[in-house]
DNA sequence: TTGACGCCCATATACACCCATGGTATCCCA
DNA sequence: TGGGATACCATGGGTGTATATGGGCGTCAA
């Protein structure tokens, strides 16, 4: 599996284009539609991203959810309403619909930060707010890391 | 499995490279990426180096955290935000990302500290002085070595 | 018709790949 | 056992190429 890692901060051009960082778009590669998955994050001001595959897993997951509770109707809601599909031009850049730069307040610049499976887009101020609050909740829950499946040393 | 063992100093070069330590490229040698992952460490003013199968046993494990949870939500950004893939060039070096050299006070010389599994990255003479410290630290607490897991030989 | 969007081309810069060098430890053979 | 040859490794630098970015043009649709 391909893994999202590591942070970018690209332009966002007068078209409003952006390039998704090229190690992002290699994670992606084999993936059946060539662009990505995008939605407003629910308790950030920022953008979720994912490859298709992982769309389809999340609706796989939310069908788990007794249908008529309320997770599942918002996840359903939120996921999948607000949510666009959207390809690569021949560069490798994308269209961020309008909504979704006022959700994350982005304007001139954004920042792609690698999450594992997911990544997410910032405003790049925002994001650095946010980082810094991310490793204090981090470095004080450190031990919860101690939770690795087996494999080798550390 | 191959373990990371020793402490190398090698050079930075005007370019930014660093020869990763030859024992060390070959104890990733059986890896499904050619290179190194590396992030920040949490406590140190070094840098945490390891390989790619590590990063994909972290994602199980964050996998594992309900994924909308705040421990989820830290973890995924303070690590795999700030790590990175970094592919070995033919000759085996790596260039290691600005942030990381800052982070680390690297500059002319670094020193790559084996540390059995996983190794890290350091200033040469921050090292010094924390080695000095973990020996001080390593006699005091040496009662803790013989917890050790059951087994033959080795 | 006008605007939005997809496609094409142009460019600077950063980086990956290539080859060259020097030093060192190891091996081999006399 | 001594000395030379050799293999390996860290290091230096040149060059082609990929990536991010900018802009022009045609097309489709409201």
């Amino acid at each position: 599996m391909a893994l999202f890692t590591s942070t970018f901060v690209n332009k966002v051009d007068k078209k409003g284009r952006i390039s998704v960082p090229a190690s992002f778009r290699m994670a992606l590669a084999n993936q059946s539609f060539a662009g990505v998955v995008v939605f407003p994050s629910f308790v950030h001001q920022a953008i979720e991203g994912a490859g298709y595959e992982l769309l389809e897993r999340l609706a796989q997951s939310v069908e788990q959810f007794d249908p008529f509770t309320d997770e599942h109707d918002a996840f359903a809601t939120t996921i999948f309403g607000d949510s666009h599909q959207l390809s690569f031009d021949s560069e490798g850049r994308i269209l961020l619909p309008e909504p979704l730069l006022a959700h994350a307040n982005i304007t001139a610049n954004a920042a792609f930060l690698g999450r594992g499976g997911t990544f997410q887009i910032w405003e790049p101020e925002a994001l650095k707010v946010y980082k810094a609050d991310a490793i204090e909740r981090a470095r004080a829950d450190r031990t919860a890391l101690r939770r690795l499946p087996p494999g080798g040393g550390t």
